[in-house]
DNA sequence: CTAATTGTTCGGAACATTCCGAACAAGATA
DNA sequence: TATCTTGTTCGGAATGTTCCGAACAATTAG
């Protein structure tokens, strides 16, 4: 059986590669992995060993990705962190933001190479194809959340 | 409208967020923006004005990637590079393999969690997650594909 | 076989990023 | 109000990456 540890090293290298720093991931690692209900900023430290500079960064970061977010418990004097309720699809709606910024990077090209009709063809399928994938990648999002909902709770209705 | 070189300058910085180097990632413009029969290491390193070191690195990347491939004419001395036909596809089933990977990290974490319970469903609702998108992206690229061939061949079977 | 050209590999320089420690701002308690 | 704690910002050090120029291997023409 692996290390808790183990899980944090390999979360901050994972989240690292898209597009976090180490540390953020790291911090992903912690919270996907303990109990998450009382994580603040000093027991993130002292966990991870590093600085609080690095975890304000950190945890800014995160929460400006919209994948923590801070809460203060009532005659608490520090933030705590938990991850938002839907991380992954905040995350897989980042990837959407991708393909419509490369939607937009073909439309550019297209728009650069005037009538030249390889040229053309070529950047009109790579903009049909994201533009695609922008439009059905939401659904399958929803599909995601309607299944899900009715493995947990079937024939139930909220 | 747009100039061609503020486009490729533009792919630089898109596919760099992908993972590949700023140069590869110009040379993607390049190919995706010229009419891409003709184009070699020199006129690349001419072109983009960078040492053919770089380039070769760059287009190994390219082609290790499964984005380009090299092709020599005949009676040709020197290589020459187009995008794969599938770029995107190919591009997309690099996003898959993210799918899987982080499917496999939420099983690290649970094999480290042990029962913690709330863990235990955070990671959960991860791995399934992932999995379902491994799962079914897939089946959007071959919608896609489809799709394509009907809009572009109306009534015809290839 | 010799010479020339293409492509790769390697060492070092330039660059950007990340992190730490220290100074600073803001809020709460006594 | 004075003091303590929390969180942010800033300058500098350390790290990792990318790129260039030079040396090397491989192939082709003469």
């Amino acid at each position: 059986m692996a290390d808790v540890e183990e899980f944090v090293e390999s979360a901050g290298l994972y989240f690292e590669r898209l597009g976090l720093s180490r540390t953020a991931g790291r911090v992903m690692g912690c919270l996907l992995a303990d109990t998450g209900e009382a994580a603040d900023a000093p027991g993130l430290c002292e966990r991870l060993g590093v600085a609080k500079s690095s975890m304000s960064v950190a945890l800014n970061q995160l929460e400006q990705g919209g994948l923590i977010e801070r809460y203060r418990p009532p005659r608490a004097r520090r933030d705590h962190y938990r991850l938002t309720d839907d991380v992954f699809g905040r995350a897989f709606r980042a990837k959407m933001a991708e393909f419509a910024a490369f939607t937009a990077l073909a439309e550019q090209g297209l728009d650069a190479v005037g009538d030249h009709p390889v040229a053309r063809a070529r950047l009109e399928n790579m903009r049909d194809m994201y533009a695609f994938m922008a439009r059905e990648f939401p659904k399958l999002l929803d599909r995601w959340d309607t299944e899900r909902t009715d493995a947990h709770r079937p024939g139930g209705s909220d």
